[in-house]
RNA sequence: GCGAGAGUGGUGAAAUUGGCAGACACGCUAGACUUAGGAUCUAGUGCCUUAUGGCGUAAGGGUUCAAGUCCCUUCUCUCGCACCA
């Protein structure tokens, strides 16, 4: 067993931290605003499984680097908090008939003992959990600020509506067809909805990702999802009829080449101008289409299907009568629910037409499009006036040649689509607002809020597409704030969503019963510096927040345009599974280590292949936090984290892994044990801290903590060769480690004589001069191959080390006889001489 | 299909500006020591080879005195989007 008495010293600073106060922060003006930092990470939502190691990762990084600013002079606000109204707890209720209120109440008091045993260092005082009434209050505060400025409306529409959890989903909760919280299968279904206009924002949500530290990646996704694109719509006559059609088309060039047109089977003028002799076939088209779950529709993409709608429209810029069809492949959502097709520049189109014989008339030189459709650059022909243009100057033309006429014009259109805001749900934020037969919809006044989420008996949903709240008539008959008449309240609830869009301004004046959070807190911390946590939130919550946030911006709540200035993805801890050769996975109880990295399936004797999987209960490969910081400390556990690999990237969780950094810690706590001399340091020693001081501060400022970690293993190992460690290398190395293995810092800091906290003491400075090596190590190369090496003094000359490579033994036995071309010679690195012959 | 990222020992990984590939750690091997522990300490450990030496950063090509790093082509994997006109 290791001497280094963790289970001790961790629970005793613990204990200290928690009635000291010591990380309790508040708004001392004395620190200029560049000396303040707000540092955010994604608070977890209390689930009934506890902690799991993914929280620690993040939570662990931030830790350390607040730490390490708070020792650099910095003010640092890191708080933490729950994200509790959510499914989950709901459905558990539902199972068990318990409150979901008491079950995350349970739950997050467990999480919070499981994050304080990691010795963070958040300001307690300020947790918040969203489905506190003090802190929903303002979150329906805000929805009805969107209310007011009409960026919240009702309506009746088809939204993806999850069976399994009997409630509607947003666009964005959709993967593959599927609900992302349960898998179950989405259909459509027609529900009376709050819809959040996110689409107003569309341009400014595109525009201000330019200004963010984020990476390209979740800018990347969050464009793709923004989906901008630049184009026209164009108005089609139709033949016989006064109707227009209106189509959306990127390219308006190649309209020529539009040879038909295609309507959404949902289209508003599809039961229009579909003529009597196919009026039956339309009708069963349309239906069977709006049978077909989304997931069919696109499963189904290859087979193009569709009908003829017995109709023809005269395409605006040669006069030409082109048929008009129905097929679902064209989407109602997207522009106007229509299109031209043009078959010979667009491989959807091209498809349908091969599909239902319908012409394919060229307009871009440079493909041959009877084979497949050309969708690159060429110089178009067979279209009039725009013959021997290239693609960006045609459309331009066109454009303008639409716009004179009347007959289309320049559009911009977004694949975001408004934001589907409400649940059929109990456990969320009750939407604000009273349904009055006198005078419509009518928002609970301010002063009347919290609206209070009423006890129910049953949680179960109803599946009609109204909320449990639906049932409790006391609660939803009320009178109308305008008229004093009776009225109704809304069922609906808010999505768990709304609870995270704005909990960073919370933390910043929680305990505020006058406004969602002061002025005066809002200008000394915003904004956010740092933001860490998962991946999966690239579009949803930062979307949704970002969304918000602009809204407040709008509102004058707050002066700077976007909430998080910085945001850093940590990767996802993995572990490994092994495999059979038909790529099933085997659980790891019924593994088999043979040798190194040699795996069998212990029933068969089958060869397994170890892979690295997602952590799950099947198979058996979850780490639980608790048993770690039980057997190793919490301290090894934060040091395991972060030496594992770089914090954005995903890796594998190896248990024998953390032996390593727990060896680690008792090697530092057994040099803690030998006695401690006032003489001065070897020059050896001071040169080995001083580059590990250097080294670990330029990599926690960078958020490096795995190459900090390894500089400070070599430190540990340079001591381990020193007979003894005097104190003026000792005390500055505690204090290195401080951030990353806090309880034991704090525990060699009060051997060493210091009150606490190790936390608010100075971080250590390094002396250059003592960072550099006076003698380096040169190579010798000829023709690029390293043939020498020698020690010289830092900064030797060019010429000199020419002339010491020329003259090296080893170097003129292998320039003997050849002619010398050439050398390189770079002072500190090397010399290459290139000869030939 | 489109977009983004990645591919380095038996394993996790290092490698400012192109300049000794594999730091540090796990594992393994040998030795020492012992309070037989989840010890500890020391040394070794990319591959081939008797040393000299040769080969090595997914594959192939290129630029360069010099490439894990820059350029081109290809392959594989991960993530996101997916009939968005």
């Amino acid at each position: 067993m290791s001497k280094y008495p963790f289970n001790q010293i961790e629970p005793k600073w613990q204990a200290f931290w928690e009635d000291d106060k010591t990380f309790k922060v508040t708004e001392d003006p004395a620190y200029p605003k560049d000396r303040r930092a707000y540092v955010l990470d994604m608070f977890p939502y209390p689930s009934g499984a506890g902690l799991h190691v993914g929280h620690p990762e993040g939570y662990t990084a931030t830790d350390i680097y607040c730490r390490y600013l708070t020792m650099n002079g910095y003010n640092v606000l890191h708080p933490m908090g729950f994200d509790s109204f959510g499914l989950p707890a709901e459905n558990y209720a539902i199972k068990t008939g318990t409150h979901p209120k008491i079950t995350t109440e349970k739950n997050i008091n467990r999480f919070r003992e499981q994050i304080k045993s990691l010795g963070f260092c958040y300001d307690w005082d300020r947790e918040i959990s969203t489905h506190s009434k003090e802190y929903y209050r303002w979150t329906q505060w805000i929805f009805l600020q969107l209310y007011n400025r009409g960026l919240a409306y009702e309506a009746e529409t088809p939204i993806n509506w999850c069976p399994d959890c009997k409630t509607g989903l947003a666009n964005e909760e959709v993967k593959d067809g599927r609900c992302e919280r349960c898998g179950s299968q989405v259909s459509r279904k027609n529900l009376r909805q709050w819809i959040l206009k996110i689409t107003a924002y569309a341009d400014r949500l595109l525009e201000d990702l330019e200004d963010l530290e984020w990476t390209d990646a979740i800018k990347a996704m969050q464009k793709n999802w923004i989906g901008r694109s630049e184009g026209a719509d164009v108005i089609f006559t139709i033949e016989n009829s006064s109707e227009t059609i209106k189509v959306y088309t990127t390219r308006p060039d190649t309209l020529f080449g539009a040879t038909y047109m295609v309507l959404s089977p949902e289209h508003p003028l599809v039961e229009t101008i579909t003529t009597d002799e196919q009026r039956s076939a339309v009708e069963a088209y349309v239906h069977a289409a709006a049978m077909k779950s989304d997931l069919e529709r696109t499963d189904l993409a290859k087979e193009k299907t569709g009908v003829f709608s017995g109709t023809y429209a005269i395409n605006p810029v040669n006069g030409a009568k082109i048929p008009v069809w129905i097929a679902d492949y064209v989407l109602i959502s997207y522009g106007s629910g229509a299109i031209m097709a043009v078959p010979a520049h667009d491989t959807r189109d091209w498809e349908f037409a091969k599909e239902f014989d319908l012409p394919i008339i060229e307009v871009l030189e440079g493909g041959d499009v009877q084979k497949e459709a050309f969708t690159e650059d060429g110089i178009h022909v067979n279209s009039g006036f725009l013959d021997g243009m290239g693609k960006t100057q045609a459309i331009e033309a066109m454009i303008s040649w639409l716009e004179e006429r009347s007959m289309g014009e320049k559009t911009v259109n977004y694949k975001l689509r408004d934001w589907i805001f409400s649940r059929q749900r109990y456990w969320g934020e009750p939407i604000p607002l009273v349904h009055c037969d006198t005078c419509g919809t009518v928002p609970v006044p301010e002063d009347q809020l919290p609206l209070e989420l009423p006890e129910v008996s049953s949680f179960t949903p109803t599946g009609t597409g109204e909320s449990p709240l639906a049932g409790i008539d006391t609660w939803v008959n009320t009178t109308c704030p305008v008229c004093g008449k009776p009225a109704k309240r809304e069922t609906n609830t808010m999505p768990q969503w709304a609870g995270s869009c704005w909990y960073y301004l919370r933390f910043l004046d929680p305990k505020n019963t006058e406004t969602l959070a002061s002025q005066e807190a809002i200008d000394y911390w915003m904004p956010v510096n740092l933001y860490v946590g998962g991946a999966e939130h690239a579009v949803l919550h930062l979307l949704y927040a970002r969304f918000w946030h602009k809204v407040l911006y709008d509102l004058g709540v707050v002066k700077h345009k976007e909430p998080f200035q910085r945001l850093i993805n940590q990767g996802m801890i993995t572990s490994f599974a092994y495999q059979r050769s038909d790529k099933s996975l085997v659980p790891t109880d019924e593994v088999e280590e043979t040798g190194p990295d040699t795996f069998i399936e212990k029933s068969t004797g089958e060869p397994l292949e170890r892979v690295i999987a997602k952590m799950s209960k099947s198979l058996k490969n979850v780490i639980n936090p608790d048993e770690i910081i039980r057997d190793f400390g919490s301290d090894a556990m934060r040091l395991y984290e972060m030496f594992m690999g770089p914090l954005q990237v995903s890796k594998p969780w190896s248990t024998s892994g953390i032996a390593g950094v727990h060896r680690l810690l008792d090697r530092i706590w057994r040099l803690a044990e030998q006695p401690r001399s006032t003489a001065e340091a070897p020059k050896e020693l001071q040169k080995v801290l001083h580059k590990t001081i250097k080294k670990v501060t330029h990599d926690t400022g960078l958020l490096e903590f795995n190459t900090a970690i390894a500089q400070m293993m070599i430190c540990v190992n340079e001591f381990y060769k020193a007979k003894e460690i005097p104190l003026s290398i000792w005390e500055p190395f505690v204090q290195l480690i401080a951030p990353y293995a806090p309880h034991l810092a704090e525990e060699l800091w009060e051997q060493l004589g210091h009150a606490p906290s190790i936390a608010k003491s100075t971080w250590p400075t390094w002396d250059e001069s003592l960072t550099v090596d006076e003698e380096i190590t040169v190579i010798f190369q000829v023709n690029g191959k390293v043939r020498a090496k020698v020690s010289v003094a830092l900064g030797t000359g060019k010429e000199e080390l020419e002339k010491m490579a020329l003259e090296h033994r080893r170097i003129i036995e292998w320039t003997e006889g050849k002619t010398i071309r050439r050398v390189i010679s770079v002072p500190d690195k090397l010399v290459n001489i290139v000869v030939s012959g």
